[in-house]
This record gives C-alpha cells, sequence and structure tokens, in this order.
DNA sequence: TAGTTATTTAGATAAATATCTAAATATTAT
DNA sequence: ATAATATTTAGATATTTATCTAAATAACTA
C-alpha cells in the first residue's frame, strides 16, 4: 500500500492516471498535456507503474501506457473498511 | 483532495487513522502506541487534522481525537469513477 | 549506414517532509 | 502559588522528492 500512497500523492501523477482512464496513450502523448519535461514524465510514470497503477507495452519506437485498475481494489476495501 | 492524498502518504498517520476507527483517544494515548516523539506525533495529528480526517476536542487538560471518515467519501468516489 | 524521433537514465538542485530536542502553553492537583 | 502533567510550538537537520538539462538507448526512415 506504500508505493500506492506515494503515487497517487502527486496533482501531475493523479491527472496521468485520469487520461489513461480516457484511453491508452504513449510517453509523448502523456507528456504533451503537461507543461513538465519529458524526463519527469518518464519518472512519474516510473512510479506509478511501481505502484503497479499502469502497464506499459513497447509498440515499436513508441511506449503505450495503460490504467490497471485492479489495484485499487485494496485501497478500496481500506477506505470501506474504515467507514465501519 | 490534495492535503487528503497528501495526510494518507504516511504509514505512522494511517496507523493513527485505524486507531481512531476503534475507539476516540488522546494525544498521549496516540503517541504511546508509537516509538517516535510526541512532538512528532502531534506534528501528524495536525496534518490529519487540516487533512479533515480527524476531529479534536479539548478535555480538561487532554485532547481527545476522533476519525471523521465523512471525507473519504470523495476519495471513495474518485477511485470509484476509475474503475468505469 | 546516417540521421531523426521516442523514451529513459544520470546527475544536479531546490523544496518538502519526518524527525528530534528544547521551550512554551494550558490544565489539574497539592 | 507551585509543582506536575498533557500537548503544542519553535527551530534544526537529514532524507525524500519533483524538477531540470545533458547524455544514452532504441527504433524507424531515407
Amino acid at each position: 500500500m506504500n508505493s500506492l500512497f506515494k503515487a497517487l500523492n502527486d496533482e501531475t501523477r493523479r491527472k496521468i492516471i485520469e487520461l489513461l482512464k480516457e484511453r491508452d496513450m504513449n510517453a509523448g502523448e502523456i507528456s504533451d498535456q503537461f507543461n513538465i519535461s519529458k524526463p519527469s514524465i518518464s519518472h512519474h510514470l516510473d512510479i506509478l507503474k511501481r505502484a503497479d497503477l499502469i502497464t506499459s507495452e513497447k509498440k515499436g519506437q513508441f511506449v503505450e501506457y495503460s490504467l490497471n485498475t485492479t489495484i485499487l481494489e485494496d485501497l478500496l476495501n481500506w477506505i470501506l473498511t474504515l467507514k465501519n
């Protein structure tokens, strides 16, 4: 859960998640949505990946990223137990 | 949401939340559960309070803390929209 | 093969943060 | 009033982190 909370604790990363909710995107497309350098976005993607919130697949010279929501089950359950 | 994610991004603070889920506790009782100085715990409580995750009430010389789960609705909804 | 494009890695830096000790504040008890 | 107890505030410090530029890696194109 530690890496999950860490990954979510950043506005840019949460926006990336929301973008990937709509459709898969490659690193450049994601980067285009922010006024942040590509290496920084790459770093954010890495943190999201380590938290298992996204997956990546190399497609030619591009790297396509997808959202993985299954990991959010844990978070959902944690929150739900607090509310009971 | 920013202060909420920030507040949750710390193991100690998450444990404090879990403690307060069971029962209200004063600052000293909370502090006793950790190998961390009282001022540090006080600082964690402050961050949880700013995020509206807990409330405090002065009772004589003690300060009693309670969990506030209503703020978790927002988080719950954010997660749920990602899963659809 | 040489050049172009896409992405990541490396290294540096400024800002945020978790922690500590010491001191201040507030309340209770003698 | 004084001492004791509970908690917070202040100030310092080491670590983490978000960001940058420059360089490296990988893949496509002419």
